[in-house]
DNA sequence: ATGACGTCATAAGCTGGCCTTATGAGCAGC
DNA sequence: GCTGCTCATAAGGCCAGCTTATGACGTCAT
């Protein structure tokens, strides 16, 4: 957040024309996504349909009318002016189209599935039956899938969320007020005991139109430390790795950026500012889209270890040992 | 969806105090996701105050007023059980769980940004500047990444698109009824010119409950043609890499379960049905998230090749070409 | 100190979207 | 032809979210 805010700017100026109603929406309504995309609720009716190949069905599961889901896909069909199922009178089956849409809206429902489930672990009680530590990247990559496997084996299970750096994971363990955490790094705290649970990688990102994008070979070490690259700040964990690893190689260059978020190292990167070294959790899906492309690196390897963690002697048992099996790694390579 | 819906609810009971609308609902009202998620545009206003530190500045930016953005993130926060702002006299800070809700929000603001980009492109109209033909795998996952990108780069390229199998791409390009394609296979159709884009690998995966999960080494040839696993129907583009690849080890055993759709086989492999194999740009989140786990294969690379294509010499130029450097792949492995 | 400008909160009123119920029309199978 | 499924249309109600108008609080400059 904050810090990357030079190269937006440029379109919300005429957003604020001002005057009454029809001015203060300006021109450009339509710059906003909530007025493109049809709301979760339609977007969950269409799943529906897609699974019941009916209307009415799917009206059934999301607890609505026939007629109420039969408006609301129109007008779902109409927004986006695309036909997305065709009607008979045995029943709806998804257009091509429609299917497409249906896989881009299934995408949607899934990212806000992980928001409910951190967002309901966030509000969590203390009186949970199970409540969990964990640092930012864990609570903010990982933790969400979890509970939502979590949610399925076990939908009883109430679960609450604090997130902290692994200091605070620490502390809220051994006070009992935890029980269990989730740290990254190279060490486990003090009066816990744990188990690796995943690697998080660091990994060189480039956008596609960098040169480096396009290089050959893998990256030579010496040339990755003499090149300036867009990272967090010092005394960030990703940051500590990556002085760490490169310490004995004459250390890093001058960073070309240095920004205060993950989101924003990722967005500068994207943008084409220049490299940038980020989890391989942060960058799952702009590897995919090719939004960003790795860059190998020779002959080093920077990887964190993720924890699962517990005052020392107390092995999750209950809730606490579901959770841990769910995120055990596998232990080859 | 469904399977929880209990152990929530003490919160937004009073919320419709509302007699008859209680019971028109149904009594799990909450099994629905948009009950306990906010709304897009609300998520918006949380991505823009935590841009800007300001309500008054986010209500700007979205069009709207400042009591207006005040109530509406009241009202997330009510609706949350969370505190997500700090508010002062001289602006408003993210809290630390409204940082962990803003990125979570983000990934749904994303998504909503890919089905966004999609659709227009599925809607657009014969005339627009550039007419794309994409099969379905590189339709659903690559393409709407690769539109936003354009967007930013040439925000006034229209594009429109035509998803379907390879002959129809040809056929859509060759008619000129399209100025570029994408084609995922073996070979180039005949009469079209092309460059590969990208790599499709198809992976072995299973959910982490699975024993494979836990194997030491990678997994033999043979014991992979051995074992039933969840795959596309006969016919399918992947069942037909996998046919070939596997035909000289003895070809594969009897199916699993043999699913007519992408979708469906995720869903079967996650839910613990068994294995499968699946492209890697359609688990990308679930290798992430670990709902899912690659299991590495002994001496095999299922790769399918990705493909830009065009008409035999003519080569893309404007838009098209705009959209082609942005998905060039790099060429070394 | 005092006013100007920034922040956010509260109150009252309008409106549009989405829901409901009631009804009708098309097609399949006994 | 009846029964059961499908979907569509019409009329009416309610609520969420918007607007404008106002007030209170804090900071900074005069």
């Amino acid at each position: 957040m904050s810090s990357n805010g030079e190269h937006r700017g440029e379109w919300h100026e005429e957003q604020q024309a001002g005057g009454r109603r029809a001015e203060a929406y300006g021109s450009d309504v339509r710059a906003q996504l909530h007025h493109r995309v049809p709301d979760l609720g339609a977007l969950e009716l269409l799943l529906a349909v897609a699974r019941h190949g009916s209307l009415g069905a799917a009206a059934r599961e999301v607890g609505i009318t026939q007629p109420a889901a039969s408006s609301r896909i129109r007008s779902m069909e109409r927004q986006l002016g695309v036909a997305l199922v065709d009607r008979s009178p045995r029943g709806s089956r998804l257009t091509d189209a429609g299917a497409l849409v249906t896989d881009w809206a299934r995408r949607i429902v899934e990212a806000a599935e992980a928001f409910d489930a951190g967002a309901q672990a966030l509000r969590g009680r203390r009186d949970s039956r199970l409540r969990v530590a964990a640092s930012m990247t864990i609570a903010e990559y990982l933790l969400p899938g979890w509970l939502i496997a979590l949610r399925a084996e076990r939908p009883d299970t109430a679960v609450s969320l604090q997130a902290g750096n692994s200091a605070v994971v620490a502390e809220r363990l051994l006070a009992n007020e935890a029980d269990m955490g989730f740290v990254e790094g190279l060490a486990v705290p003090d009066g816990l005991d744990g188990v690796v649970v995943a690697h998080d990688r660091l990994m060189i990102v480039a956008a596609p139109s960098h040169p480096w994008a396009r290089r050959r070979g893998p990256l030579g070490l010496a040339e990755l430390a003499a090149t300036p690259l867009v990272l967090r700040e010092r005394g960030s964990g990703t940051r500590q790795v990556l002085d760490a690893a490169l310490a004995d190689h004459g250390g890093l260059a001058r960073p070309l950026l240095e920004l205060a978020s993950t989101t924003a190292v990722k967005a500068a990167a994207v943008s084409g500012a220049g490299p940038a070294v980020l989890s391989e959790l942060a960058i799952a899906e702009e590897l995919a889209s090719r939004r960003l492309v790795a860059i190998p690196v020779e002959g080093v390897e920077l990887r964190r270890d993720l924890r699962a963690v517990w005052p020392t002697g107390h092995r999750p048992t209950g809730p606490a040992r579901d959770l841990l099996s769910l995120t055990r790694a596998r232990p080859a390579g």
